[in-house]
DNA sequence: CTGAAAGCGCTTACAG
DNA sequence: CTGAAAGCGCTTACAG
């Protein structure tokens, strides 16, 4: 059985193309097409089962009602709760999402760019990987609407929607600083990313306000593509020798995950030997014991808002042509992986 | 600047569209067009950038070259891997995904499939709610291409891929009950679908088999939609009373990692006053302290198989029109929490 | 070896 | 109030 036309409608009836597709629309009254020829064009598509082709309508219209999310990785929770948001708020505007994990590869992200641009997206949420800064000013160019997530290229003035890293890591850190740990570590990971490297700085800065060293043997930073072996031996050296920490720092939850995985696998106990504070909140460091202390993302919002500006931007207006870019707080969730 | 189309390329050559689109299609050698002529050609497309529009192609060839995606939340992290497998899987076949969350809700799911079918998707992977009969039979009779996976429908004959639910449910109290556990509880939810209560049933198989009354005080199911609250309710009166529960066995992990919190909540010792086995197997079962035994489900081969059934049947012969359907194993992983 | 033409299923000026 | 026609950007028989 083939699916049905506005054409076959159109035939059945014998009225044009032109008003079936016109009732169909809502444009009856606009047109002042008659109300018994608009009921008549109605009941029979509802006899047909009439469904719009939205792939012929994108071409004719050239809107696909279809978002490109790119991300890092579907799977780790953090994406995927973020791309549940901005599924949930893309369908109030009836639009759908179609994802590709980049697992923060440039290359890989710059060909996911490049296929959906080929007339299948309106827009894109990106979370760029180090490196896609060509990629990016490229949509720039193109007039392609766009907003970054999660980070963003100070270079670049486009559209973003981050949170306050240095902000986060400085008031983490000066809270294990007033639960009263001296021996502060911070496990990070190589990337030139912006929010990688305020929330070092945010780190250091903390340490520095109150007079405590930064000790570079305390910062441990993870290869850029790290696995547990690498958090392992950062969590290893940092438990042990002269130097030994009382306090870690995590700076993303994949790491933290992990390290806390290598923390009780090498028997040492939280917070008694080492106090912990993580970036991003996964359901993980609610059932971990003790609860991990969390630097939580407000997904809710980076999810709906990014929608709401990409929305804007497909809409835009000609005179606003700023770049809205959004730097939102975190919400500090004290637990007791952190007490003294 | 505009985007170049076939015809800008036919143009500025002074050639014919067909010609164009031959060659770029790598047809040349097929219709046997000068190779002259075709090297002209490519270093134009490649001079204008030329981005074939995939809209275009889809309409006109029927193909859309998408696979829609019908999960429960790609929040959940189980989903969240599947969606993940399944995305690389489609990518080594040249398919995208686009992915909906139908928080197990049979209207929604409807409406999603209805959408995605309007031309947007060549075929479906579907984890269908309770309720979505109705749906998966109007596929079946479309000749829409579509793979469930994680619970099927007994009573259609459709293609699906999911695991031994009976026996890994089977399995996992039984190993309870080597460890020396009498009073193993099964905290599950009230789902009509096959893979939940042949969880239960294997729970209760198992149990029998042991000559260990099932008490139906120990089996607490959950609403459907289930929060916390709910199963905060559930452990508590499964650890106090006459009655009082040594083990559990939740069904889910979102009912598990709920569990775990209320249980840690509750002041219990894992596996002290409560051994824990969950199904599924989520990062935070490895960070919990102690670690949890878990039923992980092979979602790398879900995913990647229900891709390779779903290619099959959208390029289907017609000599092969038996459903595939497949039943998997699942990985038993045993941690501390179950331990005497 | 190459091109003119039809058509996928829509929408939208334009004309009456 | 309604319809004929063009066109979105492709592919693909068909013809020469």
């Amino acid at each position: 059985m083939k699916k049905t036309s506005l054409n076959d409608i159109a035939v059945e009836l014998g009225v044009s193309k032109t008003l079936v597709s016109l009732v169909l629309n809502g444009k009856g009254r606009e047109h002042r097409i008659s109300e018994k020829v608009c009921k008549k064009v109605i009941a029979k598509a509802k006899e047909l089962n009439y469904q719009p082709n939205q792939i012929a309508k994108g071409l004719r219209t050239g809107k696909t009602n279809t978002i490109g999310l790119i991300i890092a990785d579907i799977a780790n929770p953090f994406f995927g709760k973020l791309g549940r948001e901005i599924e949930n708020e893309a369908s109030k505007h009836g639009y759908r999402v179609m994802f590709c994990s980049s697992d923060e590869k440039a290359e890989k992200s710059k060909q996911q760019i490049e296929v959906l641009q080929q007339g299948l997206v309106d827009g894109f949420i990106i979370s760029p990987p180090t490196g896609s800064e060509e990629q990016i000013l490229k949509l720039e160019e193109a007039k392609i609407p766009y907003v970054l997530v999660d980070r963003f290229f100070p270079e670049i003035d486009s559209n973003y929607i981050v949170v306050d890293n240095f902000l986060a890591a400085y008031d983490a850190t000066q809270h294990l600083i007033k639960e009263g740990y001296k021996k502060i570590a911070c496990v990070t990971i190589n990337d030139k990313l912006v929010n990688m490297s305020q929330r070092l700085e945010g780190y250091k800065k903390a340490l520095a306000d109150a007079n405590i060293e930064v000790a570079e043997s305390r910062i441990k930073t993870l290869p850029f593509s790290h696995e547990k072996d690498d958090v392992l031996l950062a969590v290893t050296e940092l438990a042990g020798g002269a130097e030994k920490a009382d306090a870690v720092l995590f700076t993303t939850s994949k790491v933290g995950v992990m390290g806390l995985e290598c923390i009780h696998s090498l028997g040492l106990q939280v917070p008694g030997n080492l106090a912990v504070v993580s970036f991003d909140d996964p359901d993980a460091y609610r059932i971990s014991n003790p609860p991990v202390t969390a630097i939580a993302q407000p997904l809710k919002e980076i999810g709906s808002r990014s929608v709401k500006i990409l929305m804007d931007l497909m809409n835009k207006r000609k005179g606003k042509k700023n770049p809205q870019q959004v730097m939102l707080k975190t919400n500090f969730v004290e637990r007791s992986s952190s007490k003294k």
